[in-house]
DNA sequence: CAATATAGTTTGGAATCGCTATCATATAAC
DNA sequence: GTTATATGATAGCGATTCCAAACTATATTG
């Protein structure tokens, strides 16, 4: 009975805590998609990523970043490797809005959380995520700390790289530590990549 | 740059939590009518208490609820102490479809919690919703629990009612204690009982 | 080289959602 | 009684969002 009363305010917190029209020129779906490429790694910044992320079809998610891109929010580059695929990267005008973004009242209310308690909350939200999302059956999304493709403890190397994906085979820089993954799979606890949904 | 995080998070695990589509015959915004109704005091079961909450035009709830009306799901009477108002109660059959509430996902997740951390992220999100209702501007809802207008500690009535609302002047029974309500003021110290963090 | 799979885009259509009026009724104020 | 205010219902309109299906181009596999 709590647990419902719990499950409510997090939809009801979201529901008013993102403005419902367009903010900034941008509604909220374009919003949603900025935080993303904002958050994730260069190899999650691509519209098939963003739409696993999002839970909606690669078609949708196309349209979404077609306005992005058309508005001068996101530029698109070719990757040298595998032709079909397209990386996304924010630019310098999509930074400067982000600084306008609607949910600012709820990051200023986030802020004014004692820094323990912020700290555990985040640490719980985290784990109701993961835990929605392996009952649907949506990816995960994570960052490499927990990851089981994470190599390297960066103090043991002399060189410039001393983080590493072993999913990908790259060498990570530290920034890219907190980014998130599409590849992302659990440490141990988790189960195993699930074929295709 | 953590609180953007956990707003961000918050913001993600509401989307993917709640089915995009409709569910059960009901879209998400008459999951959410039907979710309120099913929480809400009798003061607060309103089409204008309902637009408040949802933040949004009474025009739009109105059109909401017509269609649970129409489905079976809410029933309309008269107040009979005020003509225009119009109370909505929830049918057995709108009670029995909210056990297969597409956020059972979420409510699961959230009962998986430990009873104490479970506790103290609710307090968390109910302090974070406050905060943002008073950025926005919005009415908070909230329960007699903390209201200003609460009446009675139930320990010294020998009658039936040991509860009253000082606002609406009326006798509560223990139930309604937990119920949201649309004319809640913070009694003093804002956030409520707070566990162990 | 042929067949299949993957990445991304485009199109067409549908549905939801929301707002701004406007109207009807009821209460409250003067 | 007359006016002002509040609640609720309804209609019309626009915008957003989404999906399924068709399509191009590149990779991979046999």
């Amino acid at each position: 009975m709590d647990s419902r009363v719990i499950a409510e305010l997090l939809l009801h917190l979201g529901r008013i805590a993102s403005g419902d029209g367009l903010v900034g020129g941008l509604t909220p779906v374009q919003w949603s998609g900025l935080r993303y490429f904002a958050r994730a790694n260069r190899f999650s910044r691509t519209p098939s990523a963003f739409a696993a992320f999002h839970g909606t079809t690669r078609g949708t998610a196309s349209q979404t970043i077609k306005g992005l891109v058309a508005d001068g929010y996101l530029k698109q580059t070719r990757s040298k490797t595998d032709g079909r695929s397209v990386r996304l990267d924010l630019t310098k005008k999509a930074r400067a809005l982000l600084h306008d973004d609607p949910i600012e009242a709820l990051v200023r209310a986030a802020d004014a959380l004692p820094p323990g308690v912020r700290g555990s909350f985040s640490v719980v939200l985290q784990r109701l995520l993961g835990s929605v999302a392996l009952q649907t059956g949506k990816p995960r999304f994570g960052t490499c700390e927990a990851c089981v493709h994470f190599e390297g403890d960066g103090c043991c190397q002399e060189g410039m790289n001393a983080y590493a994906c072993g999913f990908v085979k790259e060498a990570l820089t530290a920034d890219e530590l907190e980014q998130l993954c599409i590849n992302f799979e659990s440490g141990r606890s988790g189960p195993p990549r699930v074929g295709t949904a």
